[in-house]
DNA sequence: ATAAAAATGATTAATTTTGATTGATTTTTA
DNA sequence: TAAAAATCAATCAAAATTAATCATTTTTAT
């Protein structure tokens, strides 16, 4: 194959699919990885596309970092599945707190169309990408967390509990042997926390694949909180918290 | 073959296909590898097509792809150069108050070899880039305005109100006739004068082009402000407020 | 018709591109 | 947190392509 019609494809490629694999591209064209990996280097360099670990994205229609996370992500289709149908939770002039992370994150797609929604976030991806969904969108002000972009602190809490959220999503990375949701930062687990206690109802959303494992941090006080994760077995049913209120998926 | 016909019917290959190999070339008229290159040799000196290795390629869409997706930003220069001058002034350990929008953006960059800097923006882009340059980043909180993702609001000032910055960096989009600064949000101008007001010294970046703009909102309170701009003509000097200090960049 | 000039095709050496392999780095898993 | 897996960068040899050379054929001018 000719190389600049090799590189013409992984370029339509790509932006096609925002964000593909290596491999992909290898079986696209018929070619080795090793020539993959060179065109990918030339093509950076002309600010064609973006390299990332594992492949390469689109610069046009620029995905953000937690967008390639989620795209990488295995659990993703669960995920999805999680977000769908929580939004169906989600009435018309709802305020709507949405913590940080890719779990919440995929929700935003399913939001669009719900009139007159106002969200509150502490993530700066999530509020970058309400934005850009249209949807009227305020920020929590605070110290921004390297690697999650979650805005965490004092402060941030003290403006959440001025705030009355009609409806709280709140991701969790994990549920303890003890019953408790888990996630690996304090900070963002008192942000997560702050947010149940300032909604009149909250959603936990979780998929079945973090249950028993445990993080550093807790989130107690999820007594008036809803999980909606995948289906359950009955081993796993056991592990959730006695009072908690739960719904199964698909 | 006559040496023109089979050139002719070459270039007609070639503008057709887009990009073909060189032995398509050969199969089409019946000639020999060599035949082939030196002809392609000499219509590329003539600019009727582009040789590529393994092949050629049309040159009338050629430049298409490339050029294309590489954006050109007339005032970037500009821009940097005010950056780079301006990040002169800052030392370690200071709390720097970034505004939102593009010419700050591009101090950004030099700013990661600080030490010890703390960064507060009410730009969700900006904060973004802070903390991928590995530096403490505050977000202010608020809601965000679509198109600039600057944040903005009364609670927004109000945050601002209980800080005090060592260094203030802010944007102008325009000097009008009557010497005031200019930016065409109202909220966004009150965010850029709340940010002058709560810092020790505060320094004011636009390039030379903007001078005589007018944009709706003013930016007053501009007493213990630095412009830092481009090489002024004696005529625009005339237009800046009269107790401004300023300073040109090269 | 014949010699000079031009064009062609074949051959070989040089260059470019490619794919495989290695060890280093990053990410994921447990 | 440590081990395992995946991905990456660097290197090298093989394959493909090109440039250069030369003998042969075709064209042109006389």
């Amino acid at each position: 194959m000719l190389t600049e019609k090799r590189q013409q494809a992984i370029a339509a490629y790509i932006n096609d699919k925002d964000i593909c694999r290596v491999a992909e591209l290898c079986k696209l064209t018929n070619s080795s990885e090793s020539t993959i990996r060179r065109d990918l280097i030339e093509m950076e360099k002309r600010g064609l596309i973006v390299r990332v670990h594992g492949g390469a994205r689109s610069v046009q229609n620029y995905s953000r970092d937690v967008e390639q996370q989620v795209r990488f992500n295995l659990n993703i289709d669960k995920k999805r599945r999680l977000a769908a149908y929580a939004a169906k939770k989600i009435g018309s002039g709802e305020h709507l707190f949405l913590d940080a992370g890719t779990t919440i994150y995929e929700l935003i797609n399913f939001l669009k169309n719900i009139p007159d929604l106002h969200v509150i976030t502490n993530g700066v991806d999530t509020a970058l990408a309400c934005v850009e969904a249209g949807i009227s969108t305020q920020i929590l002000g605070g110290e921004i967390k390297q690697q999650t972009n979650a805005v965490i602190g004092i402060s941030t809490i003290k403006q959440m509990q001025t705030m009355n959220f009609s409806t709280a999503f709140i991701g969790a990375n994990g549920l303890s042997n003890q019953g408790y949701f888990t996630t690996p930062d304090p900070s963002e687990a008192d942000v997560k926390q702050t947010g149940i206690i300032q909604a009149k109802r909250s959603f936990i959303l979780m998929d079945n694949s973090k249950i028993g494992t445990s993080n550093f941090a807790s989130i107690s006080n999820t007594e008036n909180a809803v999980l909606i994760t995948n289906q359950l077995t009955s081993k796993q049913k056991l592990l959730l918290p006695k009072k908690l209120k739960f719904e199964e998926v698909k």
